[in-house]
RNA sequence: GCUCAUGUAGCUCAGUCGGUAGAGCACCUCCUUGGUAAGGAGGAGGUCACCGGUUCAAAUCCGGUCAUGAGCUCCA
């Protein structure tokens, strides 16, 4: 019997009924039967060494694919588990995944894994990678299945197996002495894992859920070859080095205080100060494309977050209530309400639509301890937050006007690349169906009119509205989410917003939140990271040091410090008693832009050395010339 | 919140078997007055996160609390 199969090319070849992928690949070449990791027959995808019974058409994944890189992650969690198994047969293995950057193994076990435990667990993956196992897969009857792992004592794996309908087939794999419940595909043997790194230990909750038992998770990475694996890890060092936690230290940004409490931030100085450029930056625009800046304060009445519906949707983020004169004030987790409070001070008219209020309002949330992370996660933040009002037929131009002033803002802090996402409704809503799908619609169109690429997150929209999230991806290329809009059935009423309309009848607005940055302290550690501590000038602390060669050489330097201060410019004169090779090596440490070195030959002259940043020595200039190249540096935001 | 790990000078970290605290950098003083990433000498600085227990004796062992980190869950 022979079989047809079709290639990506549209040629076709046949083939003996019971050849393998691997076996067709060999065919056409060793080095690619040597580089693939699985197949996908039409559009299942299937182990190498699977036999083929029927025609069809052929599709082989190398480790560069993503369902390659898959395989070869979950091939490795087997052997991990293997490895477990074989040291510590008590242990009881969970799920086994490969994830986005990798794989893990969870399982059970009495006293959880050391580091130490990691090494002897990579060597013994590395014995069962040299005894190169067939990953052997085999399809049994479900009660055959659960006889297997109840037999092995293997009590989650019964538990998953028990889930799957009667009838169905069970897929196992063998290798070696280890046997996993698994619908694979798997790599054909263990020896194709060239290179591979077990990275840390935690908890992890069997299924996810906290109600259930805690689990031990070992997460790893694999590749297939030694230079790969090093540059990854390369890449993690370099992720360390930028971690904003440990530059905000090192550059004095900002700091967390135990006798103040966790998740609270201080901004010091020189933190500060980049805040205020941003924040000058943020109200500057918004004023430009016709936001009203507004305040608000920072508690306010239970019945406000009745009526908002936050005591009953959002309680367990929020704190506990103080009592003024007999009355409970909650702080604020977010700013809506105030701003509803002062669209209704007054009646309106469709023609004063869109109203768009701005303000960068400091909320508090509760956040469980464990999730709090720097920057990233804290208990009190500032939004850059903005509710606009609109009227249904506003609702489109407004949303194209936003998803522009978004990406408007996002680059002008040097993020290039993007990723959109609409996420549409979930199950739990509120508001009428067909409303939801017109607001979706309405999305989806400024979407398409902005030809912003995106995907859709289905049902994964606010209970109250659906929304579009913009991530970032930063100079490491890891996403951050930055901006969310979300369109509010809610709110407007709850709080009976009105208009009136041409027709001279009340009308209930649309009402959208948005926040572009996210929270100005979640961005700053994102730019943090993003810039690796090296701010563009605009942003940067200090954008000069002024670096005389000695003590003769102060009064000039005073003279240039201030010229530089009447010109806005952010400078310092350093006045130490300290060799200039020193003082030039603190400026660097520093990441300071610029410095200005001044010495007797730049006194007799006039001018100025110029040594830039990791740059080096640029030359003499004259004063005002490079006052005049630090306005257009500041202006280009480079 | 949960699991595990960590907490020693402003920072980064040593501190063995329980015997009462150490380095480098930073800081201060003096010498040095220098040309593009660390000149020299001296000095000051710690209730070893906090509370309790064991012990003749605790940075060290045990318990609790607080904080931090890695994850689980959630989110700006």
């Amino acid at each position: 019997m022979k079989i047809k199969i079709t290639f990506p090319d549209g040629s076709k070849k046949e083939y003996e009924k019971g050849t393998t992928p691997l076996q067709i690949a060999e065919g056409i070449s060793k080095g690619l039967a040597n580089e693939i990791i699985l197949a996908k027959l039409n559009d299942e995808e299937i182990d190498l060494n699977r036999k083929i019974e029927k025609s069809g058409s052929i599709l082989f994944y190398k480790f560069k694919d993503d369902e390659g890189k898959q395989v070869y992650w979950h091939s490795t969690s087997h052997i991990m588990a293997q490895a477990v198994k074989r040291l510590y047969p008590d242990a009881k293995v969970a799920i086994g995944p490969s994830i986005e950057n990798g794989f893990y193994y969870d399982f059970d076990k009495k006293t959880p894994f050391s580091d130490k435990d990691l090494e002897k667990i990579e060597n013994e993956m590395q014995k069962i990678i040299d005894k190169n196992f067939y990953f052997e897969r085999r399809e049994i009857p479900k009660s055959e299945a659960l006889e297997i792992f109840q037999n092995l004592g293997e009590n989650y794996k019964v538990e998953l197996i028990n889930e799957l309908p009667e009838n169905e087939k069970i897929t196992i794999y063998v290798q070696g002495d280890f046997v996993d419940f698994c619908k694979g595909p798997h790599l054909p043997e263990t020896n194709k894992v060239k290179a591979f790194k077990l990275l840390k230990v935690s908890g992890a909750y069997w299924r996810g859920d906290e109600k259930n038992k805690m689990l031990q998770r070992i997460y790893g990475i694999s590749f297939p070859s030694e230079k790969e694996l090093k540059k990854y890890l390369n890449k993690l060092q370099e992720a360390e080095k930028r971690d904003h936690r440990k530059l905000g230290k090192e550059l004095d940004l900002f700091g967390f205080y135990e006798e103040v409490g966790p998740g609270l931030v201080h901004w010091h100085p020189k933190g500060g100060i980049i805040r205020n450029v941003i924040e000058d930056f943020w109200k500057k625009e918004h004023y430009k494309v016709g936001y009203e800046i507004v305040y608000t304060p920072h508690i306010g009445k239970s019945n406000l977050w009745e009526t908002s519906g936050h005591l009953s949707f959002y309680s367990e983020n929020m704190y506990a209530p103080m009592k003024i004169d007999e009355q409970n004030y909650y702080i604020k987790p977010m700013n809506c309400p105030f701003h509803i409070m002062i669209y209704k001070s007054d009646l309106r008219s469709y023609r004063e639509l869109p109203i768009k209020y701005a303000e960068l309002g400091t909320v508090y949330r509760y956040e469980r301890s464990g999730v709090l992370h720097g920057l990233m996660r804290v208990r009190g933040f500032t939004q850059d937050d903005a509710h606009i009002i609109c009227t249904p037929s506003q609702l489109e131009k407004e949303v194209v006007k936003l998803l522009d002033f978004s990406i408007f803002l996002l680059k002008s802090f040097g993020f290039e690349n993007f990723e959109i996402f609409l996420s549409t409704r979930p199950d739990k809503f509120v508001g009428k169906k067909e409303e939801w799908n017109k607001a979706t619609l309405s999305l989806k169109n400024a979407l398409e009119i902005s030809k912003l690429p995106y995907k859709i997150d289905s049902g994964e929209g606010v209970f109250y509205g659906p929304k579009i999230d913009i991530k970032i991806k930063d100079s490491l290329d890891r996403s951050w989410q930055c901006t969310t809009i979300q369109f509010d059935f809610n709110l407007p009423e709850r709080f009976d917003m009105k208009y009136i309309g041409e027709d001279n009848k009340e009308h209930r607005p649309f009402m959208i939140h948005r926040a572009l940055l996210g929270s100005l302290e979640r961005f700053f550690g994102i730019l943090i990271e993003h810039y690796a501590g090296d701010f563009p000038l605009w942003l940067a602390p200090i954008q000069i040091k002024i670096i005389p060669i000695s003590e003769n050489h102060f009064e000039y330097g005073n003279k240039i410090l201030k010229k530089l201060r009447n010109e806005n410019i952010r400078a310092e004169l350093n006045i130490q008693n300290e060799k200039i090779g020193y003082k030039i090596r603190e400026a660097e440490n520093k990441k300071i832009p610029y410095m200005i070195i001044i010495g007797d030959k730049e006194i007799e002259n006039k001018t100025i050395s110029i040594r830039k940043h990791q740059k080096g020595d640029l030359g003499t200039f004259q004063l005002n010339e490079f006052i005049e190249k630090l306005k257009k540096e500041v202006e280009q935001k480079k």
